[in-house]
DNA sequence: ATTAGTTACTGCAGCCTGCAGTACCATACA
DNA sequence: TGTATGGTACTGCAGGCTGCAGTAACTAAT
């Protein structure tokens, strides 16, 4: 059987649209960027374009001049087809999974300790992508930016992160306050 | 081989712990507050039970007295142990997806006009949850909640959704003044 | 009497993840 | 010169999870 695009094979189709990549190239550019909207494992990453060139959306080229050989994925006329096709579909609602919030609402089994714990790792998480996404943004903005005619979308797009992150670290604090003021069971 | 706990089993646990379930009434309870921050699908909702039973931390009864017959499941002792030592680990980081965000990172392919669509989807199915949350949180205050003891969790945990809705939702706002301001390719 | 809607599930294909494993290369340190 | 660390560059596999189709009983309205 022909296997199905996927939301995550238009974006790495989107992504090949861009630029070619080698699957290891993409790995590092849906560290970067792509996971902030679109968090897939490493593993898929590697297995996605080889769907693409199964489905004629990309083409391999590989490179045997250096040490190691290195596989190359390019997007092709079909693809980028596919890829308008796309645009003009409905969009899939947003998901948000949050443990820590899991945490809070069965917050009467455990201490309530466990349930600042849980606000505190929360915050540290969410601190690591906040910071990341501050000095993407900041280098982009420095004239760092991979592709200059795209900064102002990624500017766009990493504004949407930060204002979740100062959203949800202002509800942490919010929280914590509200949690210790409860009466201990 | 035994079956693992996932994240999933221990939500569906800390729901037994609160009071015995079908398999159905598990999905009826996903649907309207836990998918907020652990959005699973009802065909899991039916498995995780029978999991449960199979790890000793759960039991079924069947009642054969009505028309068709009924599963309860609920907690058991070692379920209650098991469930205690998950609120010391440590959660995992929250995840985000947003498609919508995703046709707004690849947007110069495509119409200006497919990324302010996505942006309208984005906008109409927050405004479904934003909703739906805030009636939740509101006939909880009144005195509507199934677990009275439990209002103050609710509410807390309401109002996370209700500010990353708030705050999705002003972003939305300057998106769109953002994109028609822009030149058209 | 029929239809539509809700209750109440199960099986299955196939998508996706985490982990272990493989192997090459570069730099630094002893 | 040996070796340890860390980055590059992947693959295979078990098993978690989803969407969809299918089944079937009950209920209220038309």
């Amino acid at each position: 059987m022909a296997p199905r695009m996927t939301t995550s094979s238009y974006a790495v189709l989107a992504l090949l649209d861009l630029h070619p990549w080698t699957g290891y190239q993409l790995t590092q550019q849906a560290k970067r960027s792509l996971r902030y909207a679109w968090p897939k494992s490493e593993r898929l990453l590697y297995s996605e374009p080889k769907k693409l060139v199964e489905l004629g959306c990309a083409s391999v080229s590989t490179d045997t001049s250096g040490g190691r050989p290195r596989t190359t994925y390019a997007i092709t006329a079909r693809g980028r087809e596919v890829l308008d096709a796309w645009a003009g579909t409905r969009t899939q609602p947003p998901r948000l999974e949050v443990e820590a919030l899991l945490r809070l609402l069965f917050a009467d089994l455990g201490s309530g300790d466990d349930v600042l714990r849980a606000l505190d790792e929360l915050e540290y998480d969410i601190g690591d992508d906040h910071q990341a996404i501050v000095e993407l943004m900041g280098s982009s903005l420095g004239g760092g930016h991979p592709f200059p005619g795209r900064t102002h979308l990624s500017v766009l797009f990493a504004s949407f992160q930060i204002e979740l992150f100062k959203a949800m670290e202002r509800w942490i604090e919010f929280a914590r306050e509200e949690i210790v003021a409860w009466p201990t069971t």
